[in-house]
DNA sequence: CCGCCTATCTATAAGAC
DNA sequence: TGTCTTATAGATAGGCG
């Protein structure tokens, strides 16, 4: 502690494309875990279900789900009546015909599953020192059935 | 202007479940579109796919996807090789054969989008008028291929 | 419910280690 | 690459019209 120079503290950015690799890389990971934390805080404060899907620059795919990714799908997929609905429900049916879907879909989630839930003890324990009203630290894992936090 | 309280600013709120009801439609209304503005922004800083669904209190479904729900949902069931996969790849053969599956997701993301479009105009709008170096601003409309704001 | 305001809280860009 | 710190940009709780 020489006289340091304090850093300059958060700079504003253009929301554009970042250039530098490495940069990008950093901001990525610390933006999709912001989202995730986000989505968490949105899907407990209001009770509400989110599932998201974020590619990697690297191509890998990270997901959050409450309670679950492929459930959420499911709801959209079928579930859902879009805005104007009409001959809709037959669609619907032919949709439930190709369930197949769900149970691919499930056995996808189970494997990103049983990595993401290492990954995030590992995440507890990387920002969980200074939790204390955070969210992760209320959540029961079961919230978060899907994080995949490597990478 | 009579010597008016100049509000108590932004209080610290507990991650849990909001009892008010009218209290949390409003929480949920600000905080879904700060977790939609957030992913456009981790999409086009870090130039990476993202696909979010909420499902409001009321059931209504909410998405946004970059470049759409649809085909990060098909690349999330077809294209990304689990963690640790091995028997896979039959499975994956096999969801292929439901792509039936996929047309109907685009369906019911082409409905969707039609009223979102609608409503992104007015979200532009609604926000647009502070916006400087918004993200908004920035991204061309297709990045934002589905997105519902009313309600 | 929409839009606006503002005091505060939270996320995070830069750096240093 | 990962962790920790700092200062600031950005998000938002609470309120009003």
């Amino acid at each position: 502690m020489v006289n340091k120079k304090p850093s300059m503290g958060r700079q504003k950015i253009k929301i554009e494309k970042i250039s530098k690799k490495s940069h990008l890389q950093v901001t990525f990971s610390k933006r999709r875990a912001g989202l995730f934390k986000k989505a968490s805080e949105l899907s407990t404060l209001c009770g509400v279900d989110i599932a998201m899907i974020v590619f990697s620059p690297a191509q890998k795919a990270f997901s959050f789900g409450h309670p679950n990714v492929d459930s959420i799908m499911d709801r959209f997929l079928t579930g859902n009546p879009p805005p104007s609905s009409s001959g809709m429900h037959q669609l619907i049916e032919t949709q439930r015909n190709a369930n197949v879907c769900e149970h691919n879909m499930q056995l996808t989630q189970i494997l990103n599953q049983l990595e993401a839930e290492k990954n995030m003890e590992k995440y507890l324990t990387k920002r969980g020192k200074a939790l204390e009203a955070n969210v992760f630290g209320k959540l029961p894992l079961k919230n978060l059935s899907c994080m995949n936090l490597n990478n």
